[in-house]
DNA sequence: ATCTCTGTACTGACTGGTCAGTCTAAAAAC
DNA sequence: GTTTTTAGACTGACCAGTCAGTACAGAGAT
């Protein structure tokens, strides 16, 4: 699982996965051809194939992939922390994860919202994941007194992903030459006027 | 101009962009074909070509209406009151919309922030006329010292639209049961917060 | 009134190109 | 010697855009 052999085709899924995930953050799934990913890439056609069983796996393994680093990342920012600290680190944690992996969460902002696609169920499964942590954060606010007891914690916490995605990506698209430093002040100073009981 | 010949005519072509306003909602421009489109508005798909020259110029004339649309509605909300009545009728009139047609909201959410499309030039020019309503209004605020003097005003302005776009949408996708009322409460709350210098 | 005539709106079969996915034989990596 | 990758020709489905032809409303002409 770890020997050379696997090591090397890990690299080219990864190679993939970087090529995928710029391409399709541009210009879509459907008007992304596989092609074109593999010529990004660097690997002949036959090579995608070889090792995805389709373009739509390939995009659903990319999704698999790219929430389950977030989600990961989300749990990592919360552990230990106070309900108010731990809403605040998540916030972080968002950012960080979208400087980072910008091409992603643009892919990510303009697939969420989608219906009647293949992969469509997938990719609200792995919200429902990423979201969980934020509510199981905001549900323990709310239980400690740290937030206020009539606060919609679901809705609450869909919307805390949602606006971090578009602000964040909206900043990135529209004005990429401010620092993400001033986006995370200025979320993180939104989020603490509204979490205020 | 407004006889029979024309009326008809203009009949069609609002069929055919509510079909394709639905259908790229859903799917995204380049999984809807042209096919579909014709079919959902019940014409045969010479007259897609009658009345437009390509299913490019179709989808920029839809997002010229749309958003056009939404720009006069901006316009005509903030008509006359102070700033920051102005701003919670900008929030009002966003909602108002979304709630009117969705399915524009999903699709606008969706195409927004893609680069790389033919149409992109045109969605940022539009995009940029709705927000100047918003700006001016903010821009308002500042300079009568009901904001707060480091607002900054382009980056709040683009904000603001985006946060009510993914929030509205958000709720209609994944909680569509839910009266927009409560979002419209939430959201006139977030930004009073917000502002609140 | 009926009868051409004319431009407008629309039709749907057809074309040329594009693209996901297949296949092969041989090379490279391990 | 087994796994992974290569190069790219090929197939079949699909799809944007075209075009020759139909339908029909209304405007004279008789």
């Amino acid at each position: 699982m770890t020997d050379g052999r696997s090591r090397r085709r890990e690299d080219t899924r990864q190679r993939l996965f970087v090529a995928a995930v710029e391409l399709i953050a541009e210009q879509g799934f459907s008007a992304t051809t596989v092609d074109d990913i593999a010529a990004r890439a660097g690997v002949a056609k036959g090579t995608v194939y070889y090792n995805f069983e389709s373009k739509t796996m390939l995009f659903e393994e990319l999704l698999r992939h790219g929430i389950g680093l977030l989600t990961a990342e989300f749990r990592a920012a919360v552990a230990g922390l106070p309900p108010r600290a731990a809403l605040a680190a998540l916030v972080r944690a968002e950012l960080e994860y979208i400087r980072r992996y910008r091409a992603f969460a643009q892919l990510l902002l303009s697939e969420m919202w989608r219906t009647n696609r293949e992969w469509q169920q997938t990719l609200r499964l792995l919200r429902g994941e990423a979201i969980a942590v934020i509510a199981e954060t905001v549900r323990a606010g709310v239980d400690s007194g740290d937030l206020p007891a009539d606060l919609d914690v679901p809705t609450a916490s869909s919307a805390l992903f949602g606006v971090g995605l578009v602000v964040a990506v909206d900043w990135l698209v529209f004005q990429p030459d401010r620092p993400i430093a001033e986006v995370q002040e200025a979320l993180l100073g939104i989020v603490r006027r509204v979490a205020q009981t």
